[in-house]
DNA sequence: ACAGAAGTGGATACTGTCAATCCGCTTTGC
DNA sequence: GCAAAGCGGATTGACAGTATCCACTTCTGT
C-alpha cells in the first residue's frame, strides 16, 4: 500500500509518526505488548485513526520497533562468547539478558510468543540458539559448568527467573538477582562454599503482593 | 437463598449436582480456573441454567471444591516439619507441592491470585506461612540450608519452578524436577560435588514449544 | 491566497468472550 | 394426574479490543 511507498510525508505527519513510535516504544516497554493502539494514540495526543493510517495494524508497529530490541540479545550473547572467562561470560549473559527484560516488559512477550507474521523477529530469535550452544560448550570446556547442563537449560533458566522479575517488579525490582544467584550456584561444576547472596529476601508481607501481581493467563 | 436451605433435593437434581461437581473438578484441574460454567455444563451434559440454580456463581462452585485442595498443601507442610531430616523435609515439601501443582492447574490459580470473596480459601493460605517459617528454621538448625535463605524464599522458588511446569506440561511433564534439583543444589549450605541431574534436558526443538506454551497475561 | 491533497480525530461498528437470566417445557413424587 | 421442582439453552448484557469511516483541519505548491 501507500504505507510502503515511503517517499513523501508531510511535515506534521512525519512529526506525528515519530511521536507515535516514541510513545509506543515507551508504553510497550512499561506495560508489555498488550497495550492497545487506542492507548498509544491517546498518550501521543493523536486520534486512533492517525495510528492506523501510518501502521496497517499493531503487528506492523511492533515489528518496526522491536527488531532492534532482539538484536540486543544477540549482541549480548556474542559478547558473552568473547569473554575470556567462559563462566563469567555465561553468568554475565544471563544477568544481562534478564536485566534487559526487567526494564522492558515487551521483550518478554516477544521472546515468549512470537506470533507468526513477525518474520523478522522470528529470524533473529532463531539466531540465538547456535550462540547459546557455543556459550555452554566453552563453559564446559573450562570445567566450571557442571557437565550435565545442556544448552536448552539456558532459556529455561531465563524463563524461571522471568517469573520473579514479573511478580516482584513493583515490590522489589532487584529481587530476581537473588534467585539468579541461587540458580547459578546450582550450576557450578565444583561449588565451593556459596558466596553470600547479594540481594536480601522479600519481607513477609510482600509475598502476597508478588503472588497476586503474577498475572494469570487467560484460559 | 434457597441454595443454602439444603434439606430437600429431588433425586435427579441431586444426581446432576454431583455430576456438575465431578465435571467441574476435572475441568478445573485440567485447564485452570478459567473454564467457563458453560463449558462445565456442556461437559456434564446439562444446561447452564442447571449449574446456576445449584451454585450462585462461579466463585461459589470453586470454593466448594477447592478448600480441601489447599488443605493438602497444609498437610504436606506439616508432614515436612515432622520429617526427622529437616533438609529432606524441605526438599520433599517443595517437590510434593510442585507435584500437586503439576497435576492440577487450578491450584496454581488459587495460590497465585485468590480473589477476595474466597474467604475460606484465603484463610487457609495464610495458615501456610508460619509453617514455612518453622520448616526453614529447622533446616537452618541442622546446618544443611545456607544461612542467608529466608522463609520468603520458599514461595518464590515455587513461583519460579511453576513457570517451567506450566510451559513444559505438554512437552515434558517431568522437566520441572530438573530445575528444582538445580535450585535445591543452590540452596545447600555446604554443597559437595553435585549429584547428577535425574531428568535429561529438553531437546532443542522443544524449546520453542515450551516458550509459546507459556501463556501470557491478559493485561 | 487559495485549491486541493494530505492529514486528522474520535465516534462508531464490529468481533469475541463470558457471566448470568429467563421462561416454556419436562420430570418427579405424592 | 397434577402441582412443584427441575431443566435446557437461547438470550441478554457487560466489557474489551481492533479497525473503519468521514466530516473537518492543516499543509504546500503555485
Amino acid at each position: 500500500m501507500s504505507l510502503v511507498t515511503d517517499k513523501p510525508l508531510r511535515k506534521d505527519a512525519e512529526r506525528n509518526r515519530r511521536l507515535i513510535l516514541d510513545v509506543a516504544l515507551e508504553l510497550f516497554e512499561q506495560r508489555g505488548l498488550g497495550v492497545t493502539l487506542n492507548d498509544i494514540a491517546h498518550h501521543a495526543g493523536v486520534g486512533v485513526g492517525t495510528v492506523y493510517r501510518r501502521f496497517p495494524d499493531k503487528t506492523a508497529l511492533i515489528e518496526s520497533l522491536f527488531e532492534q530490541k532482539l538484536q540486543e540479545l544477540v549482541a549480548l550473547m556474542q559478547a558473552a562468547i568473547a569473554d575470556p572467562d567462559p563462566w563469567h561470560g555465561l553468568t554475565g549473559f544471563l544477568e544481562g539478558a534478564l536485566e534487559l527484560q526487567s526494564h522492558d516488559l515487551a521483550l518478554k512477550d516477544l521472546v515468549l510468543d512470537t506470533p507468526e507474521g513477525m518474520k523478522r523477529v522470528c529470524r533473529i530469535r532463531s539466531r540465538l540458539m547456535p550462540l547459546g550452544i557455543e556459550l555452554v560448550r566453552r563453559a564446559h570446556a573450562s570445567g566450571q559448568l557442571r557437565a550435565d547442563i545442556g544448552p536448552t537449560d539456558i532459556p529455561m533458566i531465563q524463563l524461571m527467573v522471568m517469573n520473579v522479575i514479573d511478580g516482584a517488579r513493583e515490590v522489589d525490582p532487584q529481587l530476581w538477582r537473588r534467585y539468579l544467584q541461587i540458580v547459578l550456584q546450582g550450576l557450578r561444576a565444583d561449588p565451593g562454599p556459596p558466596a553470600p547472596l547479594e540481594i536480601p529476601p522479600l519481607q513477609h508481607d510482600a509475598v502476597d503482593r508478588v503472588m497476586s501481581a503474577t498475572k494469570l493467563p487467560r484460559r
